[in-house]
DNA sequence: TCTGGGGTCCTAGGACCC
DNA sequence: TCTGGGGTCCTAGGACCC
């Protein structure tokens, strides 16, 4: 007869996590900072996107506002530096390559985080433990980066892990979770807010606390059918994964992105449709760039602008639009011709904007099969076109005139209304075919 | 004029993650 | 004066069809 080992269970995943990975990153290469008081800023400089720990003592919240700190930082001496994401992608890359000698099984889950799946590894080490330290050890001996590990029956479980490892320094870097006993975790998990657990954020933490759940401890006594009932799939399988029932699985094949964004704030604020269409066209180019280098192709782009919505005393504007395409396509050309058509129905004049960007949507597999029975070349001409045929209809009938909303809501419709005059209207489908010869 | 149900597709918006 | 950027999933609701 088999008998159930309960005493201790083997850890199915493991989560390893470089620590302020930015921060660390600028460190590895300017060992001045080690130390001090640092922050690497967003783009123009805008917020805090990484904070070294004396920053974060200091009570700085991720995404905080640079001019809003800048009081604190004289006081304090803190270090802000510009992003470089150049050199944060080769450093993840390295820290990647040394995790898949630790274990075949692995899942690059961000640009600092990796899943490692355990199975088949348990007799390698003496615990798991050890297996968290000795990563830890090589990837600082390699790389200088100072990581945290945590190993749980879930992958809920492990980020749980890697989140004790990081703030209770006893732990020295590493938790294992499912080493424990029953009393042990019970105690642990009674002192970690809820809103700690992996997929539960700040509307769902108040809307726990208003039910009287405010300890992960708490929230693992819930009944899941009750949470399923009030918060839904999502919660239920939270709720299922801390109990130690594995719900997510590791994805150890990358899949394509089935929407690329490319956008940006612009550091003045901008008025005129040219400033914008060259915003435009550049963010085409590198979305379309990233969709070429995952060999699809998109069925429809959208573009959107909006003012500084932080500026409330000005008048404020934010639309967007979404334009199917003919043929999906990956064509720089092409895609830039429909944003900067979509960009003509949306702009108005007289606003500040602040940002403008576009997504590339339809993308999947059957689409870049479906053009590939046509020939590539032969649907991106027969596109342009229709492009062309567009661009003629309105300079004939300004710039106004040719609507694509037969694929929005009644909604959208009427929300655009006032920024076309409707002297002619008709679908994006349905003008070209009548008007391409 | 009022009456039913099921299914699909699309968009918008909200929540979360890093 | 100055407030990031890139993703995912889920749900609700409308249009449209049978």
């Amino acid at each position: 007869m088999r008998t159930k080992n309960t005493s201790v269970s083997q850890p199915m995943f493991a989560l390893v996590d470089v620590n302020n990975f930015y921060v660390s990153c600028e460190r590895t290469f300017n060992p001045s900072l080690i130390n001090r008081p640092v922050v690497v800023l967003s783009n123009n400089d805008g917020c805090a996107v990484a904070r070294s720990n004396e920053v974060k003592a200091l009570g700085v919240k991720m995404g905080a506002p640079w001019f809003k700190l800048k009081d604190l930082a004289k006081q304090h001496g803190i270090v802000a530096l510009s992003s470089n994401y150049t050199l944060y992608g080769d450093m993840s890359d390295r820290v990647m390559t040394i995790l898949r000698n630790f274990s075949p099984h692995v899942e690059v889950y961000s640009i600092d985080e990796c899943f490692l799946g355990l199975q088949g590894l348990g007799k390698l080490w003496p615990t798991a433990t050890d297996m968290g330290q000795s990563i830890r050890s090589r990837i600082h001996q390699w790389t200088s980066l100072p990581v945290c590990v945590g190993f749980g029956a879930t992958k809920t479980l492990a980020k749980l892990a890697n989140h004790i490892a990081k703030k209770q320094p006893e732990f020295n870097g590493v938790c294992d979770l499912s080493a424990m006993s029953a009393n042990q975790l019970n105690t642990l998990l009674s002192l970690i807010e809820v809103g700690e657990v992996w997929g539960v954020g700040r509307q769902i933490n108040q809307q726990l606390n208003v039910a009287g759940i405010y300890t992960v401890k708490a929230l693992c006594d819930t009944p899941t059918t009750w949470l399923r009932a009030k918060f839904g799939v999502v919660m239920e399988r939270i709720s299922k994964e801390l109990q130690g029932i594995s719900c997510l699985s590791l994805e150890e094949i990358s899949t394509p992105r089935k929407q690329i964004i490319s956008s940006r704030s612009f550091g003045q604020r901008v008025y005129s449709l040219t400033e914008l269409s060259e915003s435009v066209a550049y963010h085409i180019s590198s979305a379309a760039e990233k969709l070429r280098r995952q060999h699809s192709v998109c069925n429809a782009i959208q573009v959107f602008i909006q003012t500084n919505p932080f500026r409330e005393q000005d008048k404020q504007y934010s639309n967007s639009m979404t334009i199917p395409l003919p043929n999906a396509s990956s064509d720089t050309r092409l895609l830039i011709r429909a944003a900067l058509f979509g960009l003509r129905h949306i702009y108005r004049k007289g606003y500040a904007y602040k940002k403008a960007g576009v997504i590339l949507t339809g993308i999947d597999p059957l689409a870049l099969y479906q053009t590939s029975l046509l020939t590539q070349q032969g649907a991106d001409e027969r596109s342009a076109r229709l492009m062309n045929a567009l661009d003629q209809l309105n300079q004939k009938y300004g710039r106004n005139t040719v609507s694509v909303f037969s694929i929005g809501s009644k909604k959208s419709w009427s929300m655009r209304r006032e920024i076309m005059s409707p002297c002619y209207t008709t679908s994006w489908q349905d003008v070209p075919i009548a008007y391409a010869h």
